[in-house]
DNA sequence: TGCTTAATACGAAATGATTCGTATATATTC
DNA sequence: GAATATATACGAATCATTTCGTATTAAGCA
């Protein structure tokens, strides 16, 4: 859980780096991101200043090349981002979500399997 | 279907009056708004201008007071809202998103009912 | 040591979205 | 018909986010 402030696109884009690769210093992400659009190396080093103020990333700064890692779960920041995204889109209504999700992205058998087990098990609740 | 250009966050809200109370003017839309959030007329009014230049919302100039009427339909636009934000926070998996919808927000005997009913549809495909 | 490379710090420009003020035109009412 | 109320049009201020330029400092190396 804890404080979990709401990270905007881009620092959620960094946080998701983080979340992969562990902790990373600025170049590193930098250049993770700049696989799929240009950015300068300042640019990400502001935002994850910012992260930092803002408590989303903690950083290392013992050495020269200051390591970041991610201060909040990735669970709880996505159950964060959904419920909002919720909430805004489906004016919270979790069944029409699901129904639609369903409805517009493949699954795979084995995929279906697996939801229908934690319905189950939600039914015995 | 059509060339749905994505709404902002509110843009989307007015949609969502539109959808709901069928073709309004800007000042009944903006009552709406302002039951939770107390908003200009005029900010309404330039909002609702700059939906319809994008071609989101259709207008009826006839009268002084011009008809809005969404020009995109719901299910449309939702769909685009969830395609991007599946693939933005749950890197594209469906699945994640749906078991972590499940798992964080209760739904009723008969909603988990409904939704197996179209999983057991899915299957069958 | 001095030169080059690579890092952080920080202010501010650029961008996108939202909000508002003012001008103007059209109805409505007394 | 004049005063008042209510529309639209539109430019621009504001606000949040993203992006970048420049200064400074620390390492690494010839």
């Amino acid at each position: 859980m804890s404080n979990v402030t709401k990270p905007t696109e881009s620092e959620y884009q960094i946080l998701q780096i983080l979340w992969d690769k562990g902790p990373s210093n600025v170049r590193q992400v930098n250049d993770i991101i700049n696989i799929t659009k240009e950015t300068g190396y300042t640019t990400t080093l502001k935002l994850m200043q910012i992260m930092s103020d803002k408590g989303l990333v903690k950083r290392d700064t013992s050495t020269r090349t200051h390591i970041y890692t991610a201060a909040i779960s990735q669970k709880d920041t996505q159950g964060e981002l959904l419920s909002s995204f919720l909430q805004k889109t489906f004016k919270g209504s979790a069944m029409s979500l699901v129904m639609q999700t369903l409805g517009n992205h493949k699954a795979s058998k084995e995929e279906l399997k697996e939801i229908k087990k934690l319905i189950n098990q939600l039914e015995k609740e």
